[in-house]
DNA sequence: ATATTATTTGACGAATTCGTCAAGCGCAAA
DNA sequence: TTTGCGCTTGACGAATTCGTCAAATAATAT
């Protein structure tokens, strides 16, 4: 019923780190960690605590979320593009779909662009 | 520069837990845990652990980095509404700012209402 | 071939969380 | 008062992660 399992998290870890074009020793220089814990955690020999998850997560700007295989996107809103969410969020229902819809447009224009 | 720190968390948990009306042990059997690591959590006595904090999430329907502070919203977009944000996330930065626009006047039109 | 860098693996004691259990507090209903 | 419920606190051994370090392997560049 609900996501996964802890199996998801090394690979999403040790994908993103490389999308970020990092060594496991960048990103454990800029999470305040060893090196050796990056590939503990990428070989899935230990599985995070709770204060390196969020060091992980803050280091390469992704959503401990994702991080975690609960979603498939990365940001989960972290970014920039928080007051878009947080007005999503607290519309009704009838402007939610037609939110939908303006979103799903603009996507499909720039898809046919391609 | 990101996330406050893990004081959040135990706030975060305590009211979330009450807005979907359990008890500790009703939170407790619904993630699979002892009330007491609930009530430990809730006290900032201890952390929860990578698959704790799951079960947590799940059992909550929120997202992780909503629990942990990271994020003010509290989905993260978990329950259904997609496919909007991965649309959002694949537009050009021109149509991301209609976007945001349009979003924004929805909400303000809804906010207005009342 | 050599050197360098990236990564892996395992060990170590220290620290933290684990689940379980017991005891206690505050409050409200019977 | 007594009963029950929600919650807190502390202890316990077991399990896991912690950071540090050493040693080996892989891959790449000089």
């Amino acid at each position: 019923m609900s996501t996964p399992d802890g199996k998801l998290f090394k690979k999403r870890l040790s994908d993103t780190r490389k999308l970020r074009d990092f060594s496991q020793d960048g990103l454990a220089k800029k999470a305040g960690l060893p090196s050796t814990a990056i590939s503990h955690f990428e070989s899935g020999a230990r599985k995070p605590s709770f204060d390196n998850l969020r060091k992980l997560a803050d280091a390469l700007d992704v959503s401990i979320d994702y991080l975690m295989g609960r979603v498939d996107e990365m940001t989960g809103n972290l970014t920039g593009d928080v007051e878009i969410f947080r007005d999503y969020q607290n519309l009704t229902d009838d402007d939610r779909e037609l939110a939908r819809d303006f979103m799903a447009r603009l996507a499909k224009r720039n898809k046919d662009k391609a």
